[in-house]
DNA sequence: GATAGATTGATGTTCAATTTCATTTCAGTT
DNA sequence: AACTGAAATGAAATTGAACATCAATCTATC
């Protein structure tokens, strides 16, 4: 889905909850959108300082928890104790493969692993919303030869 | 691994790294291993308390700590910002399907699923060391009706 | 039991995240 | 276009988990 659609969608998401469509959501979520994937509200908030000096420090947070509630975006928790966000692309459920040494992080797709989940929480009566898998370990150019 | 062992390794890996093996350690570990898994060093420490309200706040984080360093223990971040432990009871990797509106945590297994990260590990000619997988939704209870 | 070095625990600090609140902005209405 | 009520903003204060400090205490070893 592309960024036109977002921003669509993220202003139903807002009509729809009685909030108020601003000019700073819409600057957080072009600068989300226009960046690398998992930053930290703090490095988004840097980022947004370069070209909008005035925008809070608080409200770059809060809109980020807007962006996940609406679907947007994806809370994420790797090693450290900061709270990274990910636009959610595309409707292929994706995993991250973390190397231990350099952090470099991968992402990958795996329908067959998918399809394990859902059956697994079906086993147990579950219906599941959403997953998170990570796979830690040593990159090809960490490991030692 | 029987209770007995794992305070048995914990002195070894303390011997062997030079650290000490207090009153407070084996206290701490003691209530680690007949509580309820998954608690954040904050719930252990005011369990800890009922019996022993002289132990420090962070003498048990820096247990816990020691405790993951030694292979005793895991650090696992759920939905919150706290981190909590577990005890690595079995060799088995384990897996969590947790609910996302009463919180409830069931553990499962599945070598299906494991066979499928190492093969993708290998894909990316990674070595795994170690893996998280967390699949979140509706347990039964909590599913409307 | 003396000694060196590690540990404890009370307290302080850090850092991400959240809350507060006076002021400003938005969206719908006239 | 001006009015109005509700929501949003931003600066600053607050929270809360985790970690650091340091004088007093305990442990292992001789």
């Amino acid at each position: 889905m592309g960024t036109v659609k977002v921003k669509d969608s993220f202003r139903e998401y807002l009509s729809k909850h009685n909030l108020k469509a601003t000019r700073q959501r819409e600057i957080i979520l072009d600068e989300f959108l226009s960046s690398p994937s998992h930053l930290s509200a703090e490095e988004l908030y840097l980022r947004l300082r370069r070209n909008n000096p005035n925008i809070g420090y608080a409200t770059v947070y809060r809109t980020m928890k807007l962006l996940a509630e609406s679907g947007i975006a994806s809370e994420r928790h790797f090693g450290d104790r900061q709270t990274r966000y990910e636009p959610n692309i595309s409707e292929e459920h994706h995993y991250h493969l973390i190397c231990n040494a350099c952090g470099k992080i991968i992402e990958f797709e795996d329908p067959q692993i998918e399809a394990l989940f859902v059956k697994t929480a079906g086993m147990h009566n579950f219906t599941l919303s959403h997953q998170r898998l990570e796979l830690y370990g040593l990159c090809p150019d960490c490991q030692p030869s």
